[in-house]
DNA sequence: GCCCAGGTGGGTA
DNA sequence: TACCCACATGGG
């Protein structure tokens, strides 16, 4: 049931921001290592991390899972969560050699349900990591909810209020169609990150406030 | 000096 | 099952 609002939503959000590019977009395993470092950490941050990492070793399952923790620790630890990051970068390196050859493009090509499941049994994976797989580098049709994505789609009123993980993805799914799931998620983190922010929303000057129903009515976010 | 960043997993009730 | 918390650096 994809009703005027919700189309009006995406074609708002896409007048408003540019549609970001994707990096590391082919690799998954690279993509992989990309999400785990970008866990409750900034862009460039992660991009720090992510070159340094580079720069020290092949990003690669076998050679990250042959690596020294401490070397790889060392080199992401600009990205915070350090200690956590590199044992599950590595653990994550060796379950992939170990379970599935170092390859994760198999697991992709498995259908939706199962290549979720797939990912999902593995360490340091949970579901927005396994989402932005599936999509970014599997072209399957879900869509990762991260904490914008959660955020801005309540605001929005395309998600109930009290809707877990699941719920708002589900949620957006049934609103969306498959091909804008992509689109959708990048500039919903857009929105998220300028005028939507948890504490400090800019309402006033969201170009979607029109369409907000808790921001437009009443006393928005100062 | 405080708040926050494209989460996850382990612990506890 | 449903919360709560640790993890941690760097930038605004």
């Amino acid at each position: 049931m994809r009703d005027e609002r919700a189309a009006l939503i995406l074609r708002r959000l896409k007048e408003s921001f540019p549609i970001p590019e994707l990096p590391e977009r082919s690799n998954p395993f690279r993509t992989l290592i990309l999400t785990v470092l970008s866990q409750n950490t900034n862009d460039k941050n992660t991009r720090r991390a992510f070159q340094n990492l580079s720069r020290t070793l092949p990003i690669t399952p076998k050679s990250l899972a042959e690596a020294d923790e401490g070397e790889i620790r060392r080199a992401i630890r600009v990205a915070g969560l350090y200690r956590n990051k590199s044992k599950v970068i590595k653990h994550l390196a060796r379950s992939i050699m170990e379970r599935f050859n170092g390859d994760l493009e198999g697991i992709l090509k498995l259908p939706l349900g199962q290549a979720r499941k797939t990912l999902l049994s593995l360490p340091g994976i949970g579901p927005k990591t396994a989402d932005v797989l599936l999509l970014f580098c599997g072209n399957k049709p879900t869509i990762p909810v991260d904490t914008h994505v959660f955020r801005v789609s309540k605001r929005l009123g395309l998600s109930p209020r009290d809707a877990d993980y699941e719920g708002v993805r589900r949620s957006l799914q049934e609103i969306y169609r498959s091909n804008e799931y992509l689109t959708l998620h990048l500039l919903l983190i857009s929105l998220g990150r300028v005028f939507c922010r948890s504490r400090r929303p800019l309402c006033g000057s969201c170009p979607l406030l029109d369409l907000c129903p808790s921001g437009s009515a009443s006393k928005s976010g100062r």
